[in-house]
DNA sequence: CAGTAATGTTTACAAGCGTAGTCGATATGA
DNA sequence: TCATATCGACTACGCTTGTAAACATTACTG
């Protein structure tokens, strides 16, 4: 099957980059399908040496670039994704492919073999993947 | 006098951080081998639409990063790779997929399959790279 | 030898990011 | 009802990045 156009990925609003920190904050939203500011405190901010309060301003932030939106819940928010966390990943790695690989997924796939970023099991799991497209 | 400043804490490899920027003049300079502010001004000033000053601010920050070298010549630097391309690569390569996929390199290749963008060469071409692999 | 062109160094400055404190409003418990 | 604990909004501040101008030095040309 060839893959050429599918889905309108995005509607036309601005691609606004969503920084490292405030990756580690949408997963814990996209983990859980909705957050309160304290719920992803709760999850990160031992991990990341965070205080509730950066968890706040990366959250306003990730507001301000739609990532995620806003349903009041008596004083506090609930946050909830704005963007599906599959969109996001596909963005990202095809800019790492753009930026390093020329575009060509296969040169990444190639590179992971020869420095042998990848174990038996991946192999073998590739190895499935690619006899499931193949059907 | 004791320890003096305090900021390279680490060994001699110092996992600094190249920005995007400075990676497209990285590009340039893997690419020749060694090169002049003004190479590199030649080969991307105009697709990047920056100044020759932009470059140079960038070659002495990647000087300072230690991802490059100098060496005197005449009146100007000759610039040298201090970094591999293919160990920035991996490197880049290995945080994103520990970044998205929990680490897991089969899962890059499985999400790239499902979201098809891998195109039929690239799938055969992995084929042959897991083939290769094999023996 | 002096003027000029080329080159690296310094300085600049806005925007983005990481991290967090403070403030004003408010729900809540005593 | 009143204090208190919470919550989001606003403010802050140093560092990095993108982009570049100004400056100092020096090699070369006439």
């Amino acid at each position: 099957m060839a893959k050429s156009d599918g889905k309108p990925q995005s509607d036309g609003i601005s691609p606004e980059r969503i920084s490292e920190a405030e990756h580690a904050v949408m997963e814990v939203i996209w983990d859980r399908g909705t957050a309160t500011a304290a719920e992803v405190c709760e999850a990160v901010c031992e991990k990341r040496d965070w205080s509730l309060a950066t968890v706040k301003t990366l959250l306003s932030r990730l507001v301000q670039k739609q990532a995620i939106a806003t349903r009041p819940d008596g004083r506090r928010f609930i946050y909830t994704p704005m963007i599906e966390r599959v969109d996001y990943v596909g963005g990202e790695s095809r800019r790492l492919v753009d930026r390093l690989f020329g575009g060509k997924a296969a040169s990444l796939v190639a590179h992971l073999a020869e420095t042998e970023a990848l174990s038996d099991d991946d192999l073998s799991e590739i190895e499935d993947i690619l006899k499931e497209l193949k059907r």
